[in-house]
DNA sequence: GCCGTTTTCGGCCCGACTGTTTTCAGTCG
C-alpha cells in the first residue's frame, strides 16, 4: 500500500473520530501521523519490513500509531476504523466536505434522521427539516444547499498532481513490460489543467498489447471497466481515478497524442481547419480528401504532432495553450509566445518554516532550494492574525529577519527575509509598518473574512496593493480546488492597481490552489501586471510543486519576461527594492 | 495518541465569525 493511501486511511479515521466526538487531541495525533506519513520519503511498508528501522523514529508516530500502521499493512484496515465504520456509514465522511457542516452537525443529523448522504441531506434542506434540529435554521439550510451544488460540480475530478502521480506509477509499472517503447500521458494532464477528470495514457511499441494485459492486472486496479484489443479502462486506486490506456501503432502516435490531448474545442477548430485545407484529421492521422470530399487512405501526417501542425500551416502548439483561445491564429502567424519553463525559474518566493506552520527549518528549506539549482529564495512565514499557524508578531518578525540575514549567503544561496502578511478585513496589514520595512519581500494574502460583498472585498484588496511595503499579492482569488471558489471581487480593478503599484500577482503552485488560473493570468498580463510563481511550500518536498505553477503560467501565455523570479538575483533585487 | 520529561503524566495553537440564541456551540482557518 502506498504511503498516501495509508495517510488517507488515518485521516479518514480522524474524521470519523471527530464525528463520534472523541478526544480532540487524539484526533490531532492521527492527523499529524497522516501528514508525517504522506510526507515521508520512504515507503512505510518497507520500513516495517526492515528490522533495522523503526516507524516510531518518524516524528509523529509513537507506539499506538505504529501498531495501527502494522495492522493496516497486514490487512488493509485497523480495529478502530472498523468500529467507527460500523457506527457511521462511510458516506458520512462525504458530508464533511459540505461547507457549513462539521462533525457535530453530521453526528446529530445521523442520530435524528439516519441521513448520511449528500442526496439525503439535500432532501432535508428542501423539506426544511434541518431547521427542526437545535441551533440550525433557515440560513444554514440555504448555505448547505449552495455548498451541495458546489460540491457536486467538483465531484469526480482530481487534482493535477494526483493524476500526475498515478500516471508516473503506472508508467513505471508498464515500462517493465517487454516491447513497450513509450508511455505518454495525454488529456488534461498533458495540458496542465488544474483538475483532471480521467487519465489518458498512450502506449506504443510491439509490446503495447501486452501492456494492456498487464494494465488490467495492475495491483491497484479496483475495477476493470472495459478491455478490448486497443484500449482498456479501469478505476485505479482507492480514489477511483478512471484510467484509459490505449495501444497505438507508431505511425499514428502523433495523431493519437494530438487527438487525446484535446481540448475538445481546440480539436474541433483544428479539424475544421484541416477540412478547409483539403484534409481530414482524426486520431489515426491526417488524410487527404478525395474529389468526393471524403477522406482517402492517403495519410500525409500522423507519426508526430509536429508534422500534423506543420501540414496545417501551423507552428507546433504547446499543449497548455490548446483551448481554442487564439492559439491557432497565433500559430498561423508564427506569433506564439515563447512560454516560460521550469528551467527559467531562479528562485522560490513563498514558503513556510517551523517558525510558523511549516514542517522544516529555514536552513532545510534553503538547502533544498539550493539543490534545485535556485539562486535565491524568500522565507515568508505567516503573520500574527493566523494564530492557528502561530503567526509572527512584530517582535518575532524582527528577530526572524535578523536570523535570515545571518543565514543569507552562508549556504551558497541568497536568502531574502519575507512574510506572508495577512490582509485584515479593512485592507490594512496585519503588521506595523516598521516591521514590514525590515523585510525584503512582503506578500499580502487574504485568509479570513472571505464572504464580503464584492465592493468591500475589492476595496480591501486595493488598499493592500497600495501599501508601499507589499511586493506581491498571494493566491489572489483564494480558491481551493475541489473545495471552495475564490472570494468575489473586481479582479480587473485590482490587477490594474497592482500593475500601477508594481505589485506582482502570485501564481501559487500549491496543487490545492493553483491560483491564479489561465484566464485571469491573461487578463492581468494584458493590464500590465507582472507575476511571481511560488510554491507556498510547508515542507522541502513541496518546493518541487513549482512545475505546476509553471504549467499555470504557461496556460496563461506567460513568457520568462513576465515572471520576476526568472530574473538573475541582482536584477531581482533591483525590482523588489524599487521604492 | 504523541511528546518530553520536573521519567509517568500533563500539555497539546486559538481567535473570530455565524447563526442561533439570549450566552454560546459549531465551524473555519
Amino acid at each position: 500500500m502506498e504511503n498516501r493511501e495509508i495517510a488517507q486511511m488515518l485521516a479518514e479515521t480522524a474524521d470519523l473520530m471527530e464525528i463520534a466526538g472523541e478526544d480532540p487531541f487524539r484526533i490531532r495525533s492521527y492527523r499529524n501521523g497522516a501528514a508525517a506519513i504522506e510526507a515521508y520519503p520512504e515507503r512505510i511498508e518497507e520500513v516495517l519490513r526492515n528490522p533495522n528501522k523503526k516507524v516510531t523514529d518518524i516524528p509523529g508516530i509513537g507506539k499506538g500509531l505504529a501498531a495501527v500502521l502494522e495492522e493496516i499493512v497486514r490487512r488493509g484496515s485497523f480495529e478502530r476504523r472498523d468500529e467507527l465504520l460500523a457506527r457511521y456509514p462511510p458516506t458520512a465522511l462525504e458530508l464533511l466536505k459540505i461547507q457549513g457542516l462539521g462533525p457535530k452537525s453530521i453526528a446529530m443529523i445521523w442520530e435524528h434522521f439516519r441521513v448520511s448522504t449528500v442526496d439525503g441531506l439535500e432532501r432535508l434542506c428542501r423539506e426544511h427539516k434541518l431547521q427542526t434540529l437545535p441551533r440550525m435554521g433557515a440560513k444554514l439550510e440555504e448555505k448547505v444547499l449552495r455548498s451541495i451544488a458546489q460540491y457536486r460540480q467538483s465531484a469526480g475530478r482530481f487534482l493535477l498532481h494526483f493524476a500526475e502521480q498515478t500516471a508516473q506509477d503506472l508508467s513505471a509499472y508498464l515500462g517493465q513490460v517487454a516491447g513497450v517503447e513509450r508511455i505518454t500521458p495525454a488529456g488534461s494532464l498533458r495540458r496542465g489543467k488544474e483538475t483532471v477528470g480521467d487519465l489518458d495514457l498512450l502506449v506504443t511499441g510491439p509490446g503495447a498489447a501486452a501492456a494492456l494485459e498487464a494494465f488490467v492486472h495492475y495491483p491497484r486496479v479496483q475495477q476493470v471497466l472495459s478491455r478490448g484489443e486497443n484500449k482498456a479502462s479501469a478505476k485505479v486506486g482507492l480514489e477511483g481515478l478512471q484510467v484509459d490506456l490505449r495501444a497505438l501503432p507508431r505511425e499514428s502516435f502523433g495523431a493519437a497524442l494530438q487527438y487525446f490531448s484535446g481540448s475538445k474545442e481546440h480539436n474541433i477548430a483544428l479539424r475544421n481547419r484541416a477540412l478547409r485545407l483539403g484534409y481530414s484529421l482524426n486520431e489515426y492521422g491526417l488524410f487527404r480528401l478525395g474529389a468526393d470530399g471524403k477522406a482517402t487512405h492517403e495519410r500525409v501526417a500522423g507519426e508526430t504532432e509536429e508534422e500534423i501542425y506543420e501540414r496545417l500551416g501551423l507552428d507546433w502548439i504547446p499543449p497548455e495553450l490548446r483551448e481554442n483561445q487564439g492559439e491557432i491564429e497565433a500559430a498561423e502567424r508564427h506569433a506564439l509566445p515563447k512560454l516560460v519553463t521550469l528551467a527559467d525559474i531562479r528562485g522560490d518566493l513563498h514558503m513556510h518554516t517551523t517558525e510558523t506552520d511549516g514542517r522544516a527549518t529555514l536552513e532545510e528549506m534553503a538547502k533544498q532550494c539550493r539543490e534545485l539549482g535556485y539562486q535565491y529564495l524568500a522565507i515568508t512565514d505567516h503573520s500574527k492574525a493566523l494564530a492557528m499557524a502561530n503567526g509572527l508578531d512584530e517582535k518575532r518578525v524582527t528577530e526572524f529577519a535578523a536570523r535570515v540575514r545571518r543565514l543569507d549567503g552562508e549556504l551558497g544561496i541568497r536568502v531574502f527575509s519575507g512574510i506572508e502578511c495577512d490582509i485584515r478585513r479593512d485592507g490594512s496589514m496585519d503588521l506595523a509598518d516598521d516591521a514590514l520595512a525590515e523585510l525584503d519581500f512582503v506578500i499580502a494574502s487574504v485568509h479570513s473574512h472571505m464572504n464580503l460583498e464584492v465592493s468591500e472585498m475589492t476595496d480591501r484588496l486595493l488598499r493592500a496593493v497600495e501599501c508601499r511595503y507589499v511586493r506581491a499579492l498571494g493566491h489572489p482569488t483564494g480558491r481551493v480546488l475541489l473545495h471552495r471558489d475564490g472570494y468575489p471581487f473586481d479582479f480587473e480593478q485590482v490587477a490594474r492597481a497592482a500593475a500601477r503599484h508594481k505589485v506582482a500577482l502570485e501564481i501559487n503552485a500549491s496543487p490545492e490552489r493553483l491560483d491564479l488560473h489561465a484566464p485571469l493570468i491573461r487578463l492581468a498580463r494584458s493590464l500590465g501586471c507582472k507575476f511571481v510563481i511560488s510554491t507556498d511550500a510547508h515542507h522541502p518536498k513541496h518546493l518541487l510543486h513549482m512545475r505546476f505553477g509553471v504549467s499555470m503560467a504557461r496556460r496563461g501565455w506567460l513568457t520568462a519576461a513576465d515572471v520576476w523570479n526568472t530574473l538573475p538575483v541582482e536584477e531581482f533585487e533591483k525590482v523588489i527594492r524599487w521604492r
